[in-house]
DNA sequence: GCGACAGATGGCCACGTGGCCATCGAGGAG
DNA sequence: CTCCTCGATGGCCACGTGGCCATCTGTCGC
C-alpha cells in the first residue's frame, strides 16, 4: 500500500464546466482541482489502449498478467473509480435504487431503511432516500426526482391515492421495478411486503378479549377514503368477529400522529363509558396515548390496558413495560431488497411476490384483565 | 389535464440492453416495455428538432409560443423526464448529494437526515444515504460507492481515523464538496457543523455541580485513540476546571451502544463509592443507563441524578422525565444542506465555515441535589 | 435594392462508459 | 509455406444530454 502524500495539488487545470475554478490561489485552503480520472487516463498512464484498461476491471482473465499489473498499478495511482452514471447511460441498468418511506424519523422506517440499505449495499447498489409523509402529492414529486436519476428499482411506502398508483404504473412501464412496503395500494399489480395487518389486529383483539375486555378502542381513523389504512379498517371487523361492537363515540376521523393520538386518548378516557383497553395502531400513536394516560393519572394495567403495534425501544423502558405487537422489520427490509436484486439481475418473475408477514405478540406488563376499578369508571 | 389511460401497453419494443424482454406474454401482469422517452422522442412527436425541444425546457423564452406549446404537449403526452445522469455526464455537476451517517436508526441521525433531505430536495437535489457505524473502514466502502455515482457533494459523519480523512481529501481534490456533521476530524480542512460538544459537556457538569454533585460519572470512552470523541474527552477537563476529579474506577474504555452503557451503569452503581450523578453522552447510552437503573431498583433523582445528551421523545415519557441537553438537530441539518447548495451553486467560499452550535439544557425531573441516601451508598 | 440584424430553429460534438468487431502476431497442423 | 486458430489488444460507436455555432427567414434602415 503506497500511501500517496495527502498534500494538496496546487495545479489549476482549466476545466470549463467546473465553477470552482475561480479560486484565490494565495488561500491556505487546498484547492479543488476538479480533475476526475477516467479510464482513458488510466490507459495513458499504463501505456495501453482504453479497451485494454477497462478489460483489466471487467475481464482480467483475458489480459496478459504483465499488462494486467500495469493497469492495476495505474488504477491505484490515480485512484480511479468507474463512473457509474456513464455505464448506466450506455448499458441501461443503473446501480441505484430509490427508497421512499413515509417518515424517516419513525423508527420503523429507519430500521427498514437500514436493512434495505445494508442488503443493497452488499450487492453494490446505492440507495436514494426520500420521504412522502403518507401523501400522494409528495409521492409524485419524489418519484419524478428519482426517475430523473433513472433508478432501476423503487421500494416505496406509497402514499394513499390514485396519483401515486398511476405514476408508479408509469414508472413500471418504463422498466422500473417497483416493490411496495408496509402498505399495498388496492388493485395495484406490484410486488409487496407488508405486515399481515389483518392477522395482527385480530391477534391483538383476541388477546384483549381473552383477558376479559369488551370495551376496546383502537386509536385509528375510521374512514376508508381519507385514510384507507388497513389496521383501522380491520379493527371493527375483528371486533364483530368476536361478537363485540365499537361504540360510535370511540370512532374518530383523524390523522395518525403523536399529538392527535394524545388528544384522542384524552377524549376516549374521559367519556362516560371509557374503554377498558386501548390499542395503538403504531408506535408513534402509542407515545401519544401513553403521555395522555400519564397526564390523566391513569396507570396501566390497573386503570386501562394498553397494547400497541411496533416494538419501539422505549416501550420496554417505561413502567410498566408496554405489551406490543412487533413487526418483522428486519425481514421486511431484507426481503424487499432481495426482491429488487433478484428482479434486476434475473428479470421479474412470472408470479408476483406478495408477502404478508405475521406480527409477534410480546406480553409485557401493560395488559391485564379489566379491574373493577377500570370498569366502574362507567 | 388529459389523463392518459393507465392500461398497460402490451407492445414489446426490442430493447437490446434490457434483460426484461423474455416475458411470458400470456401473463396477466403488465409487461415491462422498458422504453424510456428521450428528448428525441419528444422532438419527433412535436415535429421539431431535438435542439428546439430541449430549449422548451431550459430557455422557453427563445421559442415561438406555438412551438413551445407543441413541445410542452409532447412532454406531457410522453411523460418525459430528463435523464439527470446524461446531463451530469456532459455538464459536470450532478444533482446528487451523498449523506453518510453513523446509524440511521439513531433518532439524532434520522432527524438530521430528514432536515438535510428536505432542504436538498427543495433545491432539486437527490440524496444518497449510507451508514458507517462510526467505522473508518466502512466509511471507505461507502465513499467509494458514492463517488462511483459521482455525487457532487458529501455530508459525512466521518468515522474515526486517518483512512476516512485521506479518502475525503482525495474526493475533495476531485471536486466533491465535503461537509462534516456531528464530528470533526482533527486537522481536516473541511467545513463542518457540530454541536458545541465542549460547551455542552461543561454546561452539563456545571449544572450537576451547582446542584451539589461532586461524584459525577460520564458514560463514555476515556481513550483518545480508540474513540477520539469529543464529549468523552471534554468531560475530565470540565471536571478539573471545577476542581473535581474523575476517579479511576469510573473510567472505562468501551464503545458507545445501549448494551455497553447498560453494563457500565451497572458497574458504576455497584461500586463501593458509586457516583451520585450520571451523565449519558448520547440518547442511546441514556436508554441503556436508564434500563440498568430500573433493574437495580434505583430511582432518579433520589437515588442518583441522570442527565443525558439528546432530547429523545421517550425521555419525556418516563417517570420521572429525564433532564437532557438538546442538540439543535434541525438547524444542523438545514445549515449543512444550505452549505452544500451554496458551494455547488456559487463555488466554495474563501473562508471555511465551521460551526459549533450550542446545546440547550432542558430541566425535567431526573436531576436534583444529592440526597443523604444517595451519598450514603458510600 | 442591399446589407445588417434579430428572431427562430437546427446540426453537431463531447462527456465516460460498455459492447462489438477488427487487428495483429505467434504457433500448430497440413 | 500456407492456412487456421487463438491469445492479446485496439478502434469505434452509441447512450441522452448541454453547449456552441450554423442556418434560415423576415424586417428595417439607408
Amino acid at each position: 500500500m503506497s500511501n500517496p502524500p495527502t498534500a494538496h495539488k496546487a495545479e489549476l487545470t482549466t476545466c470549463p464546466h467546473r465553477k470552482h475554478s475561480s479560486l484565490n490561489l494565495s488561500s491556505p485552503l487546498p484547492v479543488y482541482t476538479g480533475h476526475v480520472a477516467t479510464i482513458n487516463d488510466v490507459a495513458r498512464l499504463a501505456g495501453v489502449s482504453p479497451t485494454t484498461a477497462k478489460r483489466a476491471l471487467r475481464e482480467p482473465e483475458l489480459l496478459h498478467p504483465d499488462t494486467l499489473k500495469k493497469v492495476q498499478d495505474a488504477v491505484r495511482t490515480l485512484h480511479y473509480e468507474p463512473d457509474q452514471r456513464a455505464g448506466a447511460l450506455r448499458g441501461g441498468q443503473s446501480r441505484t435504487v430509490g427508497l421512499i418511506v413515509a417518515s424517516i424519523v419513525e423508527p420503523f422506517f429507519a430500521e427498514l431503511a437500514r436493512c434495505i440499505g445494508r442488503t443493497l449495499h452488499a450487492a453494490g447498489y446505492s440507495l436514494i432516500l426520500s420521504e412522502n409523509e403518507y401523501s400522494s402529492e409528495r409521492d409524485l414529486d419524489e418519484l419524478k426526482l428519482m426517475y430523473g436519476q433513472r433508478v432501476s428499482a423503487m421500494i416505496v411506502r406509497p402514499g394513499y391515492g390514485e396519483k401515486s398508483r398511476d405514476h408508479l404504473l408509469r414508472l413500471r412501464e418504463r422498466g422500473v421495478y417497483i416493490v411496495e412496503v408496509d402498505y399495498h395500494l388496492p388493485d395495484a399489480p406490484f410486488d409487496y411486503i407488508t405486515l399481515d395487518h389483518r392477522g395482527s389486529i385480530r391477534m391483538a383483539v383476541n388477546y384483549l378479549r381473552d383477558l376479559g375486555h369488551t370495551r376496546i378502542a383502537a386509536l385509528g381513523t375510521y374512514h376508508p377514503l381519507i385514510h384507507p389504512e388497513l389496521r383501522s379498517r380491520t379493527f371493527p371487523e375483528a371486533m364483530h368477529a368476536l361478537g363485540l361492537t365499537v361504540p360510535e363515540t370511540y370512532q374518530r376521523v383523524m390523522l395518525l400522529n403523536e399529538d392527535t393520538a394524545y388528544d384522542l386518548t384524552r377524549h376516549l378516557m374521559t367519556l362516560p363509558t371509557p374503554p377498558t383497553a386501548l390499542l395503538a395502531l403504531n408506535g408513534t400513536q402509542a407515545a401519544g396515548a401513553y403521555r395522555a394516560l400519564r397526564e390523566l393519572g391513569l396507570r396501566p394495567p390497573q386503570d386501562v390496558s394498553l397494547l400497541t403495534v411496533d416494538n419501539y425501544s422505549w416501550t420496554a423502558l417505561v413502567d410498566p413495560p408496554i405489551s406490543v405487537i412487533e413487526q418483522p422489520v428486519e425481514r421486511m427490509g431484507t426481503e424487499a431488497a432481495r426482491l429488487v436484486i433478484r428482479a434486476l439481475e434475473e428479470g421479474p418473475g412470472d408470479q408476483p411476490t406478495q408477502l404478508e408477514l405475521p406480527g409477534r405478540l410480546i406480553r409485557r406488563g401493560s395488559c391485564a384483565a379489566p379491574t373493577t376499578r377500570s370498569i366502574s369508571t362507567l
